[in-house]
DNA sequence: TTGCACTAATTGCTTATGCAACTAGTTCGG
DNA sequence: CCGAACTAGTTGCATAAGCAATTAGTGCAA
């Protein structure tokens, strides 16, 4: 490493690893992406919205922390919100406790797109993904993964420790 | 393994790794594209597009192959190349061979430009990527990940021999 | 208690992307 | 040589996502 660098260059098999990362993502999203819709049925996104409210004691959630869990802006979520409740499949609810806020609350008709979507989904992870992956590797891969997906937060939780 | 399933359900473990690599790819692509237009620099795709040129003989790629190596439809193609042409960072020039083709070159200023974003962009795939992966790990994902952004090309070629 | 800095969510605007349809050109069987 | 099937690239249309600005509400400090 020399003087100037820093450590802000990656090396090589980092850097292969990175672009591994974004063609695969690319590849299999797209194709999973492509097969639901040629099954008429909605995108990932509406997906992950109903998964993670699923996941979510009494089905509900902050719109915040559900834009947190699927990764997407305050704006994107309001409108993936909107197209959501649109269909039916979620309903917004004020907050009692803070009238700023809304809950995003998963409905029946929702639980029933989430167990309808699932086959499919499941099919396309399996195709497209899982096929190429050893159980070991799938080990690694969540260990690696998941501190990348953390990254953010941890980042800030260091900053604010230094700082405080 | 149930005789209905098919192996059509992802395991746990391969499921979580999915999930993973979803929010890995969405915290980390999307930090590095904001730091990149906060530096007032061209986005992401612009970059994989001129990396690819700069790649190729020449710097000289058919839209097809462009459109493969950046993942994208031909439609999408299209219209990246129309604005990268617009910035003057490539150019397109008839194929002598075939004359419905065309050929995407990149331009001296197209080089710079992949020059001047490329301390930017390396910064964040270590801020935002490297620094959670070791050595060895990155083998291992480029590995893995190798396999599953190359599914679609083998799977179609395993058909065709099975057909064939 | 009043004011100020902060947070929650939404909206206007801009840009990016895919599918389907289309134009143009190639290739191969007969 | 001719037409049918295919491929290359572009366009119309619809949709998705982000940033910046806005509205509304919270909470702390003097």
């Amino acid at each position: 490493m020399s003087a100037s660098d820093h450590e802000s260059v990656p090396d090589p098999a980092r850097l292969a690893a990175w672009r591994a990362l974004l063609n695969a993502h690319a590849a299999a999203v797209g194709a999973i992406e492509r097969d639901l819709a040629t099954a008429g049925l909605a995108p990932l996104t509406w997906y992950d919205v109903l998964f993670a409210l699923a996941e979510a004691p009494e089905g509900r959630l902050r719109l915040h922390e559900l834009a947190d869990r699927v990764v997407l802006s305050r704006s994107g979520l309001t409108r993936l919100v909107d197209r959501l409740e649109g269909a039916g499949l979620l309903f917004r609810e004020a907050c009692p406790t803070d009238r700023r806020g809304a809950y995003a609350v998963l409905s029946a008709e929702g639980k029933a797109i989430l167990r309808r979507m699932w086959p499919a989904y499941a099919r396309g992870i399996v195709a497209y993904f899982a096929r190429y992956v050893s159980e070991e590797e799938a080990g690694a891969l969540t260990a690696v993964l998941g501190r990348v997906a953390m990254g953010d937060t941890e980042a800030l939780r260091d900053e604010a420790a230094a700082r405080g």
